[in-house]
DNA sequence: CTCAAAGACTAATAGCATTAGCTTTAAAGA
DNA sequence: TCTTTAAAGCTAATGCTATTAGTCTTTGAG
């Protein structure tokens, strides 16, 4: 078609790409693929991205924003830190239960070097360091953040590829046991 | 080459393209690659597996049982539970780190159909539920093992995809969580 | 002693990412 | 206003990939 005006911007070749292998899955995301559902040419989006390993990462970095921003946007209210960290950390599971594709590409090292950069993670990771340091104090406070970012990664994980399979509510299950970690992390005598 | 005594079996197949994924990286399994390394041309690992996915599969079964061996052959001693399942988390986060793109790969959704069966897992589960069941009695154990896959998981998909950035010991992190993890089903320390 | 089938081979195919080179058009500078 | 430059589309081509077809040699079973 005419050349010049261009006919999709990177903003769209990325978001529809992630769309792709949201509801098609990875496996999908071909350039002949993509291009077609712009309406474009298979080889176009090369003046867009410089190959496909780099929209993939420009994939995982808009799913991170927006893992970022649902977890920060329960954060809001301002009740006691445990209950807070709890809607948080719901609010991340459910981010991964509406996205799961791309959740786990997001964080997956099966295509080398398109991870997103941690600097984005950290946006969440600080404030809800500052929550979780209300009950371990400053000193356990990343220890005790890095576990509970492992158990809700874990979880959900696990839940996706169908790995928790001997039935029951997973949901509750996943209350239950980020309590039972905040739990164990608020028992800790103080020189900890 | 001679044509019938068979040059190469399934075994070595598996073991082979096993060896690549983890030494050079998943990208370089091809077919041209795995052969070659065997000996022999690229289409002829057809007579032993019926393609690709089926090869990803046989290989990650073969990880998911070197895992469950690691992992039991460390829960033998007959000690307190709580000792036993921290050597069992300790292994487990060992082993991921001796494989660590086989132990991601054998987990994640990412090549659609190659994960391994969960009946296999369940061979390292029920021991440990068991133990568990030790520490929160029978009603929570499956809540409280779930809770343990899912930190262990985590903790160690965060350090092989270097999320965990920000400095310290993380083995010593690894056990203070799982620690911490466990103190919150038993309940309240001791010391209170 | 034969013969069926296992298991190697070569050759071919289709799909993939990517590159080269051509063309049109808008915008920027003369 | 005119010219030029570069953005961004296109078609065609390349090399790598998994996979299939078909041939040939060996061996173990009857």
């Amino acid at each position: 078609m005419s050349p010049y005006p261009a006919q999709v911007s990177r903003e769209a070749i990325v978001e529809r790409a992630r769309e792709i292998i949201e509801n098609e899955g990875l496996e999908r995301l071909t350039l002949q693929h993509l291009a077609a559902a712009l309406g474009i040419q298979a080889p176009s989006p090369y003046h867009h991205v410089a190959n496909k390993r780099e929209l993939l990462r420009a994939v995982n970095e808009r799913s991170a924003q927006a893992l970022v921003d649902a977890v920060l946007a329960a954060a809001e209210a301002t009740d006691e830190p445990v209950a807070r960290l709890l809607r948080m950390a719901k609010a991340y599971r459910a981010f991964a239960h509406e996205h799961p594709i791309t959740y786990e590409l997001t964080f997956s090292n099966v295509e080398p070097n398109a991870r997103p950069d941690p600097a984005q993670l950290e946006a969440m990771a600080l404030p809800a360091q500052a929550l979780v340091a209300d009950l371990t104090g400053e000193a356990a406070s990343l220890s005790a953040l890095r576990g509970l970012l492992a158990l809700m990664h874990g979880f959900v994980l696990l839940e996706l590829n169908q790995q928790l399979r001997r039935g029951g509510d997973l949901g509750a299950v996943f209350e239950d046991v980020v309590q039972a970690y905040l739990r164990g992390w608020r028992g800790m005598p103080p020189e900890w």
